[in-house]
DNA sequence: CGCGCAGCATGATCAAGGTCAATTTCCGGT
DNA sequence: ACCGGAAATTGACCTTGATCATGCTGCGCG
């Protein structure tokens, strides 16, 4: 998730694009519309990116069609910096989006570094998140994550139902029904059903038991 | 915070000095007992380490008992570099492991960005392996894994079946009943319980179905 | 303003796998 | 070779969450 990343973001931008920096290194704005593909499994990676506006998933699918999100990728986030040559992930737009492509050989080492370490760090978190957790506390985690940064009311959710299950591995409709049983319990309350606030933080908290 | 990640990024960019001193001879060795710490979870992350000789897993608790592994790493695997400057995991030695330590500010610019990626490949793998996927696919996926370098029969399973479980994010019953499941359909042979052989590959490929 | 569709909620049912418990097997030490 | 403890297997039972099905709600659009 987007995991305690405001720091590190912050200051892995500010290295990274220097007011003087020359205007190759700052790489390629590309717009994409909703669903569209920024890049597919398999494809060679000679890029990353940065998310200017919008949002982006990584997916990656079964043969029977299930799918697993890699992770969710927000204005301000770096994306797409793969361990291998071909990418093991696609990465989709989740609604009108703009990424900016920074070639792999433009970008500097320490940037690439940086890039690797917030990757690394979301995928640790995630992996713990995934392990043997019921369908409660990977639901309280994951609206702590979106919560951390900003404000305890007004969270947005800025995925559907399906991309929570599916990068919590869990069926949409418990996700649902989780969602359910913490407003019926007046431990969150629904703005709308994509934005929410948290009414028993340390409840929620108690229910992530992480 | 901002501060704090400053300093670890400054540690990481002093690596672009040169280094002293001939690569091979780089680092201190340790020799850890079956079950030392190598390092624990919140320790400062100062070097990362690649296994000499026995196996090392990582791993975190969580407050109820609960186990998640993040790998397991074997002769000529590097492991221990973080994305924080604290230690997300903790490392241990799973039987007699002789390890080299690699200060990071020792460490060259290409000794890191491999590490990282190899990590990063891991842990994208794991994620896959963690979703939405059944005990069979699991264990299968694993043990082919396993079988991945070296001939297919008398394939070792260096750990234990607890292990492998906490893994994959499945009781330890599970693993022992799918394994034994495998046994019983010829799909695998048992040497001894810590030694297997792969009969029927292609149908071992097909209950993994990734 | 209502139509239709996509996303979401919820109910009923069931199976995968977790839990608890009882053996059995594997090994190391004396 | 024997003993003891740890690891692994196996069985019985029960809970969680997946699946299937149906209905609801918000929203874009003619």
């Amino acid at each position: 998730m987007t995991a305690r990343l405001d720091n590190a973001r912050e200051t892995i931008s500010a290295s990274f694009f220097p007011i003087r920096g020359r205007p190759q290194t700052l790489g390629v704005v590309h717009p994409y519309a909703c669903g569209d593909q920024i890049y597919a499994e398999g494809d060679p990676a000679h890029s990353f990116y940065t998310v200017i506006s919008g949002a982006v998933r990584t997916v990656r699918h079964s043969p029977d069609g299930r799918r697993q999100i890699g992770d969710f990728y927000c204005a301000g986030d770096f994306f797409g910096f793969e361990a291998d040559e071909e990418r093991l992930f696609t990465a989709e737009a989740m609604r009108p989006t703009r990424v900016r492509a920074i070639r792999l050989e433009a970008a500097t080492t320490r940037a690439i570094i940086a890039t690797a370490r917030q990757e690394l760090s979301r995928a640790h978190e995630h992996l713990a998140m995934l392990g043997r957790r019921s369908a409660e506390e990977k639901v309280a985690s994951f609206l702590l994550e979106l919560a951390r940064e900003g404000p305890i009311d007004r969270v947005a959710l800025p995925m559907s139902r399906q991309d929570m299950a599916d990068y919590l591995g869990l069926a949409l409709e418990t996700v649902s029904r989780v969602l359910s049983r913490f407003h019926e319990e007046d431990v969150i309350g629904f703005v709308s059903c994509r934005e929410f606030r948290i009414l028993k933080h340390s409840r929620l908290l108690r229910l992530a038991s992480a």
